[in-house]
This record gives C-alpha cells, sequence and structure tokens, in this order.
DNA sequence: TTGGGTGCAAATCTTTTGCAGGTGT
DNA sequence: ACACCTGCAAAAGATTTGCACCCAA
C-alpha cells in the first residue's frame, strides 16, 4: 500500500464535497473548486475522488444516469431520488432489521447495504399537477 | 404519447434480456442480439432499452462501476453487488415494512424502492481467502 | 401513405491514463 | 532525494443523436 501524501487539492476536494449537502457528479465538484484553484486539473478531481471512495472517507453512490456521483456524508442514511429532476435527497436511515436477517442468508460477505427510493420530489410533484 | 410499432429488434432485445439472469449492459446485450440479428446497431439497442425502461417493461439498475446495468426481472426483489468481481446476483427480497413507513414520511411520491447489498460473493470470498 | 424504427457514423459525455515536471516528508 | 501528486492532453468507454432509408399499420 502506497503512503499517503497531504495534497492541496485532495483538501479542497473533500472541504467542498462535505460542505455540500447535494450529490455532485466529479464534474460538479471541479466546477466548484476551480473558483478558488483555477488550475486544478478534471483529472485531478477524478484521481482523488477514487482515492478518497478507496479509503472509505468518502462514498460513490449507485446511479442510473450516467455520471457516478459522490456522498461525503458518512452517517449511515438513505436515498431519495427524483425521476424527473434527478435531485438526490438524504433519508433518514430506515430500519435495518429486516435487511439485516436477508444478508446473513447471503452465500458471501455483505460488507454494505444502500436503499434508494425512486420518485417525484416534492417541488415536481407539483409542477406534475400543472 | 407517440404510438409504438412492433419491432423486431426490441422483440429480440427484450428476449435477450428476459432469458438472462445476469444483470447485462447495453452492451453486451448488442453482442448476444448479434449472434441470431448480425446487423442490428449498438443505437437501436440503447434506444430500445431507453423505451422499454420508459414503458416500465425492463428496468435500469443504478451501478457504480460506470456502465448502466438493465433488468428483465420485474418481480419485486433485492441484489447483491460483489465489489471484487462485479457480479450482481438477484436476492429474495427482504420485508418492506420499515421502508415503506419511512417513505410515507418523505414530502413527494415514492414509486419503487430498491435495495443493494455489498460485499463479496461466495467465489471471491473463497478467493480472497488465499 | 405515414410516422415510427433502424443502421451507420459522428458527436457528446464521462472517466482513465501516460508523461513530464512539481511537491511534501 | 524519493515517492507521491499534479496539470495537460490524449485515449478509452459509454451513450446519444442526425440523417437517409425501411417497414408496420
Amino acid at each position: 500500500m502506497a503512503a499517503l501524501k497531504h495534497s492541496r487539492q485532495r483538501d479542497a476536494i473533500k472541504s467542498n464535497l462535505m460542505h455540500r449537502r447535494d450529490h455532485p457528479t466529479a464534474d460538479m465538484i471541479y466546477a466548484d473548486i476551480r473558483k478558488d484553484y483555477p488550475s486544478v486539473s478534471l483529472g485531478t478531481v477524478y484521481r482523488n475522488l477514487s482515492l478518497l471512495t478507496e479509503i472509505g472517507e468518502i462514498q460513490r453512490l449507485a446511479s442510473t444516469d450516467g455520471a457516478v456521483r459522490y456522498d461525503g456524508n458518512l452517517q449511515p442514511h438513505d436515498h431519495f431520488i427524483c425521476t424527473r429532476c434527478g435531485r438526490i435527497a438524504d433519508v433518514e436511515p430506515a430500519d435495518r432489521t429486516a435487511l439485516r436477517m436477508q444478508a446473513r442468508q447471503l452465500d458471501g460477505i455483505v460488507q454494505d447495504c444502500q436503499v434508494n427510493y425512486y420518485g417525484l420530489c416534492g417541488d415536481c410533484k407539483t409542477q406534475e399537477a400543472m
């Protein structure tokens, strides 16, 4: 395992992700970071997001729409994805008892479990009705 | 809403997806279909997979590894994703009571809920130990 | 006949990578 | 000094799209 060195860019990326509540793509983080560090490159953002994911400091979210999204919230929680506008909102974690029972019966080692709700968010529900 | 016309290609794509138990990417389906219809194009596969997803005949699976995967199994079920080999296996659906309670409190309309387990599948667990 | 469907190829978008030079320890 | 990290740009991978032609209803 390679030794980690401190890097200003990695700090900025992590800090940016921790301070926002949406669940940005690499590109969204890149755009935001560049306001403070105009020289950062997209490749560096990708490299660091992968690195941070590997060492467990952030989480990669599964998605249906092409681009992978990242989450800096390490507390257990679920997600609500609006199928109309694509927004991803954090949701209080549901009770995992039933899921854990299921996981125990699988042939393998379950390390994590993600719950995603899909539907229309409050805003889109209103607009859909018009 | 545009009227749907029958198409041999769409049939082949749907049929292919329904008859396999893995959770293929568009490209995997394309490769398979071409054995029977060598003239099918990748664009057509993508167009039809999106169409079938929209009308609810198949399901798009959220993923963390770049390529979107498709599932022709419409029965309620969950997924176990191996973080080592990428395999996605169907899992008996866990009891949804707790999840439904959570969903009811959200500001919006929840139409669907996906549960993903992540970890090492049986095969990879064995190999990891060596 | 007519509008949806298709093949093909180019375009777009997302993510990865090779390389030469920069930087933390 | 020695790795690790970075910026840049090219490459690779995934998906979409414009267009002319084809086909089902």
